[in-house]
DNA sequence: TGTACATCAGTGAACGCGCGTTCACTGATGTAC
DNA sequence: TGTACATCAGTGAACGCGCGTTCACTGATGTAC
């Protein structure tokens, strides 16, 4: 072992060097093991093998720990959306795409889910990058959905649309996280379920 | 006053006659007030102003009462759908009937609403007519949806069918119910808001 | 109709608990000279 | 290169709080006789 490698391990175990990252991180863990009812900060300071006081020099109260693992958890979202929609090679695929990608990261991440919808941050006008990052996430299905539309749907049409669409995958993502529908037990049977819930593969199974 | 009704009401401040329904009462209303995490025993307890102790004499735990008003929460949403889809002349008709109260319901009552589908009560075996109630309510909507297809839809054709359904009404509500999008103020805009949502009035507001 | 008494349904005090947050502190870092 | 020192990022003890739940109690009820 080299010598910085000894130093810097050693420095590890008190300056952490990047603590503010690693709480976001076991943040996430705490929240999918526990829920986002049952998540303290201190057991999160816990998780990360740190005093329960050393949050506060990274974060101002526990609200924005979570608001900074919520902001985490849109950029997620859209790059689930982004990773199944970029191969479509058509609009409708694509719009299918993004509401496969929206299922599919509710369906590993129940519990940010769940907090990112939660009424925690319904008036989060305080932290606006979540706003930003989540109307980002927002933006994405809007656009896909209104690429499928005729061009010269109206503004109340597309506004239609959009919402459908975004509900119907809201909701199978819910009913999914709480249990309520079960649609399968790996990412592959969620994405086949979701395929199915929005019109990409018929419901029988036939072509 | 007669003699009868001193009586009783001498016997209300001590002998309450009914706390358990006045509990579930005075849950529902603080519920709505602080939300579902924020809900404490003790502060149902004082919202009904009996001491702290007495709801234990008719609800083993805090849960316990939580599901009394849940279970409550699933007989309104039945009603509230049964009330929206009971002059329909058509299966459509009915079954655009039946969403459109699943969405008033959230929306009338959006931390009860909440709470039924909260991760509380994912795995609810204890609470066997929570179960039986919540079930009553799919079925609602499940047989409203299969009356809309053709006598001859696979099994995995209604199955689907009614997933897509009760995915999007609910998708809908949880939108609402958390804010992410406004479909309106009063009852009245949220009919239409859900008309329109699950296609029974045009998007554009044409005949 | 009156009375004794078991039972029901309240009370208020107390328990232990984990929480969010604050505080004075201290060890590590990096920069000016 | 070495040293003084400001600053950063940790520590651990402590605070007050409201909570769920339990306990011994007591007032009210209703039934048997």
């Amino acid at each position: 072992m080299t010598a910085k490698a000894q130093k810097s391990r050693k420095t590890a175990a008190y300056h952490h060097g990047d603590l503010k990252r690693e709480l976001v991180a076991a943040g996430r863990q705490v929240l999918e093991e526990v829920g986002a009812d049952a998540l303290s900060l201190r057991g999160v300071a816990r998780a990360a093998g740190v005093s329960q006081a050393a949050p506060y020099h990274h974060f101002a109260d526990k609200e924005a720990l979570l608001a900074a693992i919520a902001t985490e958890g849109y950029a997620g979202l859209s790059a689930e959306m982004a990773a199944y929609s970029k191969d479509a090679t058509t609009p409708g695929a694509r719009k299918g795409g993004l509401g496969i990608g929206y299922v599919v990261f509710a369906f590993k991440n129940p519990e940010l889910f769940r907090l990112m919808h939660g009424p925690r941050f319904a008036v989060a006008e305080k932290y606006d990058t979540l706003l930003t990052v989540a109307a980002e996430s927002y933006d994405m299905l809007r656009s896909g959905v209104a690429a499928c539309l005729e061009p010269d749907a109206s503004e109340a049409e597309v506004e239609t649309a959009c919402t459908a669409a975004w509900s119907l995958v809201h909701g199978a993502s819910m009913l999914i996280v709480d249990q309520r529908i079960d649609a399968g037990d790996t990412v592959e049977e969620i994405e086949a379920f979701a395929a199915r819930l929005t019109g990409q593969i018929p419901a029988d199974g036939s072509e």
